[in-house]
DNA sequence: TCTGGGGTCCTAGGACCC
DNA sequence: TCTGGGGTCCTAGGACCC
């Protein structure tokens, strides 16, 4: 616990939806939407969608009729440009400090406790500036003592347009004034259900949060609310995570574009996000000891439901993707039911720890010491260099059903020659 | 017709052991 | 009538994040 840090932290502005303005400049002042995978709900919006009253999560067909008359844009989402317009700009923040830490696609943690000497406002503004310069991206910055702090000044410059998108929420004449304007819902690590609770209890705003009784607020949000308490007080308890600590868990899994019912065709996906997950775990020098497949139906329909899971521990830890694929492809007969229109499968790897770390076995070769480990390596260089996917196994199918839905995509701009914008003269 | 995907952390409670 | 106690490990579930 530390009294004396600073912490800045670097939002981008509705990331998905100004990505997509960059390179489509007729956009500008239009309200925007991306979907989801599967072109399903609305996962971001621009300040304009903001404004026509739509929310983050509502399905794409109870908006139809808005579409059209306010004339709103709405895309698929294009997470190779996201990805590579969010690696951007890390980049450009590293260089106005080493001491920071990527938190998700569009914001990022700078430790700033080295800079007070600075005017940090000012060293913000800058920051603002060249990132938008370099990328065209706009971003916010809130300035405060703690992590939760530093996001709540976030917050309060994304709102009040007088800051100009840059806010110092350390030591502020008005913080009590400012805090008690702000609901307990927007501060970082209160969910819906901890602010009902909050709300219940006679804690509305920030300020009051700040103020609960700490062991109240333990015994009903373990230590995790514990902490955010003590962090609105200006009491730093958590640290920049750097080293980006390996993964414990793989998931990869996705709604279908239409209802499936062959096992076959489950088969197919789940072969396909068996081989995702297994790349993933080898590019982080991975292996796992469980897999575990799930399949549901749709449960928003009002037809039979099912829904079922099992998990298979693994002789040897691996990661090997036939050794995967079979024990998927086990588990899977072992769940499925006929007769059912399934919506989702997926597939989730744990017990993950490093291949150095494999036990030896006396007996049995490991992923680590026989030619399994060289055969993978070789399809993922050939992968990595001629693009995803184009050495696969059979298993995956050739039709794909079960394939996701993406009409409305944009070009990959930023990562395909033949995707590149064209200037005209 | 059409409702996302991928993660993390914490706790309670059961199983098991001595 | 009496029927321990404590430690550890595991898992499921609930909360959160983007």
């Amino acid at each position: 616990m530390r009294q004396d840090e600073l912490f800045a932290l670097v939002d981008c502005n509705n990331f998905y939806a100004a990505c997509e303005r960059v390179f489509a400049p007729e956009l500008e002042g239009k309200p925007i939407g991306i979907l989801s995978n599967n072109d399903g709900i609305i996962v971001a919006l621009s300040d304009e969608l903001k404004q026509l009253g739509i929310n983050r999560g509502v399905p794409l067909f109870k908006i139809k009729d808005q579409i059209r008359k306010y004339d709103i844009r709405i895309f698929s989402s294009n997470y190779t440009l996201y990805g590579d317009m969010s690696s951007r700009v890390m980049k450009i923040l590293s260089r106005f400090t080493p001491d920071f830490e990527i938190y998700s696609i569009d914001e990022a943690f700078l430790r700033l406790s080295e800079f007070r000497h600075l005017d940090l406002t000012a060293y913000a503004r800058k920051i603002k500036h060249v990132v938008h310069q370099w990328t065209g991206l706009p971003v916010s910055i809130g300035i405060g003592p703690t992590k939760t702090l530093a996001k709540l000044a976030n917050h309060v410059a994304k709102r009040r347009k007088d800051l100009a998108g840059v806010f110092d929420l350390t030591d502020h004449p008005r913080k009590d004034n400012i805090l008690a304007s702000i609901d307990v819902k927007r501060v970082w690590g209160v969910g819906p259900q901890y602010a009902k609770l909050l709300h219940r209890n006679g804690f509305h705003n920030v300020l009051q949060l700040a103020g609960a009784p700490r062991k109240w607020i333990k015994k009903k949000m373990t230590v995790v609310g514990l902490r955010t308490v003590l962090e609105l007080n200006g009491t730093s308890c958590i640290d920049l995570e750097q080293d980006l600590d390996p993964k414990k868990e793989i998931v990869s899994s996705k709604s279908f574009g239409q209802p499936v019912t062959e096992l076959k065709d489950l088969q197919e996906a789940v072969n396909s996000y068996c081989i995702r997950a297994a790349q993933k775990l080898r590019e982080e020098k991975q292996v796992t000891g469980q897999i575990m497949v799930y399949v549901t139906t749709n449960r928003f329909k009002n037809e039979p439901q099912y829904a079922n899971y099992e998990f298979y521990k693994l002789p040897l830890p691996t990661a090997y993707t036939p050794d995967l694929l079979q024990a998927a492809a086990r588990i899977l007969k072992n769940i499925y039911r006929r007769g059912y229109k399934y919506k989702k499968v997926g597939v989730m790897l744990s017990e993950i720890s490093p291949e150095v770390n494999i036990p030896p076995d006396l007996f049995t070769p490991t992923y680590l010491d026989d030619r399994r480990r060289v055969i993978m390596a070789c399809m993922d260089a050939i992968n990595h260099k001629m693009g995803m996917n184009k050495l696969t196994y059979a298993g995956v199918g050739t039709v794909q059903n079960w394939k996701m839905k993406r009409e409305m995509l944009t070009p990959h701009y930023t990562t395909r020659w033949q995707d590149l914008p064209i200037v005209k003269a």
